[in-house]
RNA sequence: AUUGUAAAUUAAAUAGUCGCGUAUAGCAAAUUCGAAAGAAUGCGUACGAGGAAAGUCCGGGCUCCAUAGAGCAAAGAUGCUUGAUAACGUCAAGCGAGGGUAACCUUAGGGAAAGUGCAACAGAAAAUAACCGCAAAAUUAACACAAGUGUUAAUUUUGUAAGGAUGAAAAGGCGAGGUAAGAGCUCACCGUAGAAAUAGUGAUAUUUCUAGCCGUGUAAACCCCAUCUGGAGCAACACCGAGACUAGGAGGCUAAGACUGCUCGUCAUCUCCUUAAUUUGGUGGCAAGAUGCAUAUAGCAAUAUAUGUACUAGAUAAAUGACUAUUCACGACAGAACCCGGCUUACAGAUUUACAAAUAAA
RNA sequence: GCGGAUGUGGCGGAACUGGCAGACGCGCUGGUCUUAGGAACCAGUGUCACCGACGUGGGGGUUCGAGUCCCUUCAUCCGCA
C-alpha cells in the first residue's frame, strides 16, 4: 500500500490525544499512539483560526511532503497527530524546520533509526 | 512633459529529480480489501485551481414536497423613465437633484391635501400662529394752556404677520408703491403651483397664460399606492447492500401531513405523538453550459441573431508540493465542493487605450 | 449549505418612543484611619487638551440631530441538517 492512510474520525483524533505521547518542536508538535494495525496512519490538524486556507493547505502539504522523505525500513504501526505549534510564526514555515522537527520526534521514539 | 478622470488586459517564466488527484477498449498481472454492494494495486499517456474560486448580499436552473393548485389575510422585497435579460434589488441609455475649473463622479429619486405619530433644549409661537410690539377707538387719571382741546400713562375692544434674544426649520424672497398701522393689498424680478401649446415613446424640457401662493419638515416613523414573491435545499434527491426494527397511547371521520392563519380543492393509505434507538458503507446526481472567443448584421449601448471556432478540475478530511539551477520588475489578494447571471469586499505591480486642465516648448 | 445573536471606559453591564452617552458594580490611583496591612470612609479615573474637539467594532447614508433607523464590511459566538 503505497498511498499514505490517514485519520478520519473526530474519536480517532481525541484517541491520540488522550492516550498518546508527544513532542514538542519549533513549529510542529507531534502526537504519537501505538496502534495493532501493522502500518501507519497520519493526521494533520490545523485550526481554521490561526489563518485563511490557502495558508492551512500550504503547511498541510509542507507536512506531508517531508513526512514522505522518511522511509520506515522497519515495519512500525502508529497513529501519527501533526498539529501546528501556536507559538511559531505561520509565515515563517518552511521545510527545513519541518523536517528537522520531524527527524527528532521520530528519532527520540525510536521508529528510525 | 506634469497633474488627473474613465475603461480594459495580465496575475513571473524555463529545465531536471521525487511526489499527489482524476481519466484511460495502452501494456502487464490476476491478486488484494470488504459481510455485501462495490473498490483498489504497477508502468505509460493525457489533463489538473481564480479574477475574485472569498463574503453568501440578490436572481435563476435542477431536485423533492401533489401536477405546485384557487381566494382572502399576514409577512417580506422593490420604488424617476425607456429598454435589455431566463430572472434580478443587476446592466445600458436618458431625465431630475448634488459635487468638481474640466474630463467626469454620486444619487432607495412614488405619495405629506387618505389618516395617525414625532419635532428634545431654546423660543411669544413648532402648525386651526396675537405673548410683546405697532396702530385706531372708548373710558379713567395726571399735566398743560389760548378752556375744550392737546400730551402722557393705565385698562378694555378692534385691526395688524413690518420688528422681536431662539432654533435645523418661523408661514415665499427682495425692492418700490400703498396704508391709521400693516399685509401679494398692488407692481417689477426671482422662486412655487396649475393649465395649454411645442419637442420627445417617456421621465422631462422650453414657451405662453393663470393663481398672489390656504397649509413647515419627517415615509431610511407607521402607513397609502403600484409591481413582485409557495417552501426546503446536492448533507436536495434516486438506487444498491448490510444492521436495527422496543414499549405505550391516539386517529383511520370532520383526524394528521404537504411554509404561517382561514376557506375551498387535490393527493396517498396507513399515519401521528411520547419513550428507547436514530448505526454504517457504496454508486449515481457531477461537469457541454441562458458557456467563452472571433467575425458579420441590427442597435447610441446593454444585448440579440447568424456563421466559425474552443472547451477532459471534479475531490469527499478533500488533489498542485518539495529540492536543485537560471533569468527578471523579486512575485499582492487568495484555494473549486451541484451549476450559472450579477453585486460587494481584498489586491504587489506591469501594460494599453480614450479624454480633461493649465503651464512650458515647437 | 441554511438560520440566528452580539460588539459601548481596564473588566462586567445600563441607556425605552431617535434628543445631555458613559448609570451601576468591580478594578486602579490618591487621601483619611492604623505601628504596619486589611476592612471601612472620602475624592478622582476615555483621548487630545484644560475654552473646546474627537470618541458606542470599521466605512458610508437618511435626519436639524443617530449607541438607537438603513446599506455595506470586519470580528466573535450559537443552532439545524
Amino acid at each position: 500500500m503505497k498511498r499514505i492512510k490517514t485519520l478520519k474520525m473526530n474519536y480517532e483524533f481525541k484517541n491520540v490525544f488522550s492516550k498518546g505521547k508527544y513532542y514538542i518542536g519549533k513549529q510542529v508538535i507531534v502526537y504519537f499512539l501505538n496502534n495493532r494495525l501493522g502500518y501507519n496512519r497520519i493526521g494533520i490538524a490545523i485550526s481554521s483560526k490561526l489563518c485563511k486556507a490557502v495558508k492551512r493547505n500550504r503547511i498541510k502539504r509542507l507536512i506531508r511532503a517531508s513526512y514522505q522523505r522518511f522511509c520506515f525500513t522497519e515495519v512500525s504501526s502508529y497513529d501519527i497527530v501533526f498539529i501546528w505549534n501556536k507559538k511559531a510564526n505561520i509565515e515563517d514555515a518552511s521545510f527545513e524546520i519541518i523536517s528537522k522537527d520531524l527527524n527528532k520526534a521520530f528519532l527520540k521514539f525510536g521508529i528510525i533509526k
